[in-house]
DNA sequence: TAGATTGTTAATCGATTAACAATC
DNA sequence: TAGATTGTTAATCGATTAACAATC
């Protein structure tokens, strides 16, 4: 891996794409692959799959060979850090906060949620799929004692700046938002959006395109 | 609204950040708003903000005042779909798929999910937030009487690929895909993926970067 | 060996930004 | 008017693709 190569945002999208395609094509029992089957299964040029596993690899590929399929998943995995665990907790006990909770995904990826928060008295003190749900009066003091940096944003519309501004507070350094509004967030503060709003328009403008 | 004018997936990703910003900006009371207002809030070159408008407005902004809020929401959503119904289905009813049917988002963004489809006993026969749930055996019949074009597939990853070849018989043609595996698609159907991986990835790699 | 495949360097392409005239 | 803001045209930047030598 060569660590001082810049990794674009394009870059990163495509990653676990790949990872997804080895995942498949290692299920059929292929053990080494050239960029230019890569390139064509996932419709883009061979010569970016090249470049984009010359900044994560390991090992050079070989010559009439490609690259094997096993060594590239590792180093996707481990560029990606699913190798290590990545800790977080989730504020927002909903339906969709409940759903990422449930969702077996998040392991693979080395998330674990360490604790949820909600307002809900029905739904303080339970535990869902492993994960404690706290009262968010004790957001504060559960990151200072399990040390998190990074939170997962779940709540209503209404609750989600207060809520951004008391994750800033208590030390939260890193905000995966899945609430579709506008939020103010200081600039040390990392935040990356799930925009379905952007999912879902990018797939109605492709398909009103060929109907 | 010029409609000649190629939009870029990106200009796509950014439309629906624009519009949420121009909500809340008009919460605030605000009636007219610069480019370069915009450009300082969201963090972009007011170049891009005048371009991307200029792409999708009725009418040419003003000098000395810039563009009317209301209007720019109003173009906003008429580019994006959000004032005629997109109608789709839903495949596989679990914690996820659960949530996106009570997900009140979806009706602003101007898409109603006619009908979801699982293979679970207990769950076929039922009604979530007004959507009935068909047994899988009648998607095909369901999705031609509902003249459905659109699918929303949240099976587990198991299932995916014979889902989505059973979508494609049935004569679907935009699969939004939760799912996070490989799946082999012909030309013609429009797919796109949801990938909390990639998500992920980028605001891991931003986070490592600064501490 | 011949040919498939790599990695690197150069060229191209597309998107973003800069510059600036037009305008109210 | 002066100055703020627009829209357009040109320049820049970054990412992608093409070309090609190296190699097993």
């Amino acid at each position: 891996m060569n660590s001082n190569v810049v990794i674009s945002k394009r870059q990163l999208e495509r990653y676990p794409m790949y990872l997804k395609f080895l995942i498949f094509i290692k299920k059929n029992g292929v053990v080494n692959i050239s960029s230019s089957i890569i390139a064509r299964e996932m419709k883009c040029s061979e010569e970016q799959v090249r470049k984009d596993f010359q900044a994560i690899s390991k090992n050079a590929g070989k010559c009439h060979l490609g690259r094997n399929v096993d060594e590239m998943i590792r180093d996707l995995k481990d560029f990606l850090g699913y190798n290590k665990t990545a800790e977080a907790v989730l504020i927002g006990v909903g339906n969709l906060g409940k759903a990422l909770l449930h969702y077996s995904g998040f392991a693979s990826y080395g998330l674990k949620i360490l604790a949820a928060f909600d307002v809900k008295e029905d739904i303080v003190g339970t535990n869902i799929n492993g994960t404690p749900v706290y009262d968010i009066s004790d957001l504060k003091d559960q990151i200072a004692l399990l040390n998190v940096k990074t939170a997962i944003l779940v709540t209503p519309a209404s609750a989600a700046q207060e809520t951004v501004d008391l994750l800033v507070q208590s030390g939260i350094t890193a905000i995966w938002n899945f609430v579709s509004i506008h939020l103010q967030v200081p600039d040390n503060i990392i935040i990356e959006n799930v925009d379905l709003a952007a999912s879902l328009a990018k797939l109605t403008y492709q398909h009103n395109k060929i109907c």
